[in-house]
DNA sequence: TCGTAAATTAGAATTATTCTAATTTAATGT
DNA sequence: ACATTAAATTAGAATAATTCTAATTTACGA
């Protein structure tokens, strides 16, 4: 694929080299396809349709292995949502989600945009992980 | 099934009257196992396993067609969570969940315990459906 | 009681995702 | 450079949750 690079595709290659994961041609390609615009959402068959628009060869089980090695190793993080998909959210920083149920549309919201003054005691012998809002929206 | 009963099945057995749906046993006997103990979370699956434990014969696809036009009739509610089952919830009312992601369970948070103090504008052209907030912990 | 639209059913189909097992590759040490 | 080896890639099978299909049964208003 072309080389045409950006900060944000700097940045997630820097990640990846930092991390345990090897470094190959299709982790790389995804790197870009993932990167290419900044803050974005996919599903994994968004990838696989990016890498194949791109006359490229890497095979749908390659497409999750690197989408859920980068989850857990912080290069892109998993959000879930009220329809039947796993979206993959290039903005790894602490932050919400519009939901457009009508157009499956995701769409950041930045966490200084969602302040609580209330929040419930924690069941006993639990420890907090997250905090997810999710606005549901339609057309 | 036993006609045992109380305030929470009579409730939803006249939201089923009053809704255009038909009554018929297998609803009534769906109705009766998920409102036995008042506010529960349940799986399709779950409900499955529990009538037939009770020796009813109730297909796996009635009980989905069951919980998904109660949703639609507004006799449940469902939610989604980062793991990869419908939860149905027999709270209708609105309200948040801790999500425990060690144990895969769901818990009711009241909405009186979750209060904003800043929410983002809605995006040009959409409507607010809902907002949804779900506290993950861990063991 | 009849007629009909809705509900139920078993089993097949679908969809997203993960697994398997064989092959290839990246990164490390010599 | 080269061998070693653990990790990555792959095609295709497998899985899991859910929905669909088409035949049969049922609820309920006329």
């Amino acid at each position: 694929m072309n080389m045409n690079t950006n900060k944000h595709i700097d940045v997630a290659l820097e990640l990846l080299k930092e991390s345990p994961l090897k470094v190959t041609n299709q982790r790389n390609d995804i790197i870009r396809i993932l990167f290419k615009n900044g803050n974005c959402h996919f599903t994994a068959e968004d990838v696989h349709c990016e890498v194949q628009k791109l006359g490229l060869n890497i095979s749908l089980a390659t497409v999750y292995n690197c989408l859920n090695q980068f989850t857990k190793h912080k290069i892109l993080k998993s959000v879930k949502t009220s329809c039947d998909k796993i979206y993959f959210d290039t903005n790894v920083t602490s932050h919400h989600h519009f939901f457009c149920k009508t157009t499956l549309q995701l769409i950041d919201i930045d966490s200084k945009n969602i302040k609580f003054s209330k929040l419930p005691k924690i069941p006993g012998g639990k420890k907090l992980q997250s905090v997810e809002v999710v606005v549901n929206i339609t057309d």
